[in-house]
DNA sequence: GATGCCAGCTTGTATGAACAAGTGGCCCTC
DNA sequence: GAGGGCCACTTGTTCATACAAGCTGGCATC
């Protein structure tokens, strides 16, 4: 499927673990079995496994066989920027509806984060998302000034408006950070997700880039508590979370 | 400082960039000059480059050339993996206290997360950690049978478990997963913390490994509200994190 | 039977070469 | 001036090889 050698292999290997061809905690055939089977270079099959291991799938260290850690493949990195697309994955149905859509001068907040003047303007778009039904998500979001006349074109039931803008604009995420914590929920909050004022909140803050290192939106989704987990898979060799301290524990 | 070639080259232009010496935005020397430049071959300078973009420091895509993303370093895994770490690198005065040690069979979940026996005995620790005097975190942890004779010979104000349990029994942790949710505090939580019954907590529930494989400890942190922010960063070639629907929503 | 050592296996690091694929800027044309 | 096409440059992929470093299991020893 992969159209490189080494996304084949990769591709193999993560079918067969998942398969239980390679059970949990087994070993894992050596390079250069794989490179036999496979008929490729030992340095092609590197590439493929190192791939496993990034993806949390595999363990790996000098001297001796790699082994087996977990089965489930992991989330694509659209999943993750996408809630839609993470939904329909999932095999929710899900809607979302936009309930307010204004160009107004970035806070110096905003600003800094999408890289643009202080004083610029942005569109900030409030929106609320559901799962089979339920009000499970509000997201309000400042997209940067050069994709506001994309997001402005589109529905106000618009399922993803990362896809659509991708679609129709060309405008493609590849970069993203994401800041997590919990918050209490606001007046407004509780009111869409029909909680109590003050209850739990998951407020996933994420910035997301293109290709070129060019910041296409900032913004706050905050989950209703129970609804999501995040699950971060790490490892001596790559840990990509990262904890920070609070304005709590600065201040 | 590395000691193979390649992190060395990845730890001087770690510097150069934070530095200022390759500016936010700005864009990298090619490979072939970065090669020529520290007498290594393409392939050596890739894997500096490659360590760079998995620390989410420059972006990369083929053609074009590589762009700075972010200035700041990552942290390593240990630091992720141990409060205590992390918050001595982070300037702050750590003091802990166990309130509760003691030794009981597992629950199901328990036994499946560590991989045992359903039954099988293992040891249950609860701890206050403070930051800088202030209560910030409630620690519960399941450590598996095989490590829990090196946990109750420790002291009840011990700083780091697992820097402690790695010097004395070699018991190193390699593997981690984390799953970050939000929940309300519990009567137990309200009254360590000094918060209010209900108020907004961060949970990080995380499951650590040994290189082989092996579960050492299943625990549930939880953080006051404002105290810590999880931090992670990706790409379309590399998705750490995932999202999972909680029970409200798989209900 | 327990312990320690060693040989062979396996992964990690490094080189050099070659071709494929995508980008960006230059130049030419309309 | 706008648009399109071309080309040099850059990153991505793959190969073959060599040596370093760490692990495992079996053998010999005590």
């Amino acid at each position: 499927m992969g159209r490189s050698r080494y996304e084949e292999i990769a591709e193999a290997l993560r079918q067969a673990i998942r398969s239980g061809a390679h059970p949990l905690g087994s070993r894992l055939p050596s390079e250069s079995d794989l490179a036999a089977r496979w008929g490729a270079s030992r340095g092609t099959v590197r590439q493929a496994v190192a791939l496993l291991v990034s993806e949390g799938l595999i363990g790996s260290r000098q001297g001796a066989r790699r082994v087996v850690l977990r089965q489930e493949r992991r989330q694509s990195f659209q999943q993750l920027n996408s809630f839609a697309q993470w939904a329909r994955a999932m095999g929710c149905e899900v809607s979302s509806r936009i309930l307010e859509r204004t160009v107004r001068p970035a806070t110096d907040e905003e600003a800094a984060r999408l890289d643009a003047e202080p004083g610029g303007e942005v569109l900030y778009v409030l929106r609320l998302r559901h799962l089979d039904g339920e009000p499970v998500m509000v997201e309000r979001t400042v997209y940067a000034e050069w994709v506001a006349p994309a997001v402005l074109a589109l529905p106000e039931d618009c399922v993803s408006i990362m896809d659509s803008i991708a679609e129709r604009a060309d405008v493609v995420a590849h970069y993203g950070e994401h800041l997590i914590d919990a918050v209490a929920a606001g007046s407004e909050d509780a009111r869409l997700l029909r909680v109590r004022r003050a209850s739990p909140l998951l407020r996933q803050r994420h910035l997301t880039y293109t290709a070129a290192g060019r910041a296409i939106e900032w913004t706050d989704d905050r989950y209703r508590a129970g609804s999501v987990v995040f699950n971060v898979m790490n490892s001596a060799a790559a840990a990509p979370l990262e904890r920070h301290a609070g304005p709590d524990v600065t201040g």
